[in-house]
DNA sequence: GCTGACGATATTGTTGACAATATTGTTCGA
DNA sequence: TCGAACAATATTGTCAACAATATCGTCAGC
């Protein structure tokens, strides 16, 4: 259970604090009393609260004064903004990578897609989940936008784990992935405004499932 | 000239930092030494190396080990990257105001367009890079969106001389005046598709506008 | 004159102690 | 038993001293 390694820089502790965020090992409301993650993280005082003060500014923790840090609740409303946002940067890297993504980047989506079949096949939706996060982060990539893929890693994490819930909805996943399909046959074929319509589609629909789907998630 | 107000909490030494950034009192590449910053605002190293941490976690400074902060340069395929996310959000946010936003929110836009125009009469282009800037601000808050609004914001701040520029070319600053009636309209008809794509066009218009100016801005 | 080594200075990184505040526990009276 | 005042503890905020490193200037040797 000692999983104290010993982290240096404060940049790490933030990596190793939000990860634990977006896994759910620190849940939203969770305070982050700066002893704890030092017992755990086996790191200084200065660089847990550097790290602190970075979350803070990345908008995943809140600290008050003389309270400390707590991980930041995010409301079905926020996550609805989340959503319309995602819908806004996806679309266009979907456009952007239909038009200027390389022949390599668009045949490993393609061998990703039929990784994801076959998880469709074998009812596994906890690795489709994962599949889907890399389906995505690759058509981000090949967009070769790299302030959009940061803006998007950054508004993933308090989401992240609702992305797996939806597809614990076997209907859903295979909507999911209908639309993958469909959208890796547009990226092949270079329809911009296509893939774009589509990704808008597929992200909203998203958003439609994971605001039915009952969650002590929100706040 | 001593304006060494005694600010206070780390938070408001970062707001101090990153308005000096946004209007070009720090320069890209300008190191940002400790000393004279705790000289200059009257705070304690402890809040200022806060301040600069934060920045960081922006992305605004960067920071390299023993040899401190400094201010992150764009260079132009940045800037292009940061217009492709400025593309879709403000695009989105544009649909969402004709759609969802209030009457009285679509009112006050109307207003502010009837100042734009004396504006463009007038030849200010300083003033019209102000009010475009609130014409843009408006829409955005009018979309109820405010996590997009954020993401903007922290967008904007390494073009911000950027906006300005282009309106000292007549000819643009008479066709980005047009894109705002056209879309006010939009906005005020409810129309969220014409809205959203008259956005789309105008903001890359702004690009295109930009990348054609001779500017030592670039590194 | 040029180069590399060396030392002086400047700047940042780290630690620990102490102050300020919040939180929790306890006692006492009604 | 309940609640209010107070005390004890826990936690965070601040600061200053010290260590580590980079930067700059100097000088010897060629």
């Amino acid at each position: 259970m000692a999983e104290t390694l010993p982290l240096l820089t404060g940049s790490e502790v933030a990596d190793w604090i939000r990860e634990r965020i977006r896994v759910g090992r620190f849940v939203p409301g969770q305070r982050l009393v700066e002893v704890d993650i030092i017992r755990q993280t086996g790191t200084s005082r200065s660089k847990v609260r550097e790290a602190l003060q970075r979350l803070e500014g990345e908008g995943l923790v809140q600290i008050e004064e003389f309270r400390g840090a707590s991980v930041k609740s995010t409301s079905l409303d926020e996550v609805r903004q989340i959503y319309r946002a995602r819908v806004a940067l996806e679309g266009i890297c979907a456009a952007d990578f239909a038009r200027h993504g390389s022949a390599e980047q668009k045949a490993s989506l393609r061998d990703l897609q039929a990784q994801l079949d076959r998880c469709v096949d074998e009812r596994s939706p906890e690795r489709f989940g994962r599949l889907n996060l890399e389906w995505h982060r690759l058509v981000v990539e090949g967009s070769g936008n790299r302030t959009i893929a940061e803006l998007l890693k950054r508004l993933n994490v308090p989401i992240h784990r609702l992305l797996f819930e939806s597809f614990y909805d076997e209907a859903r996943l295979r909507r999911a992935n209908a639309d993958h399909q469909r959208m890796v046959a547009l990226f092949l074929a270079s329809d911009a405004e296509g893939a774009e319509a589509a990704m808008r589609d597929h992200i909203g629909d998203g958003f439609e499932t994971l605001s039915k789907i009952e969650s002590e998630f929100y706040r």
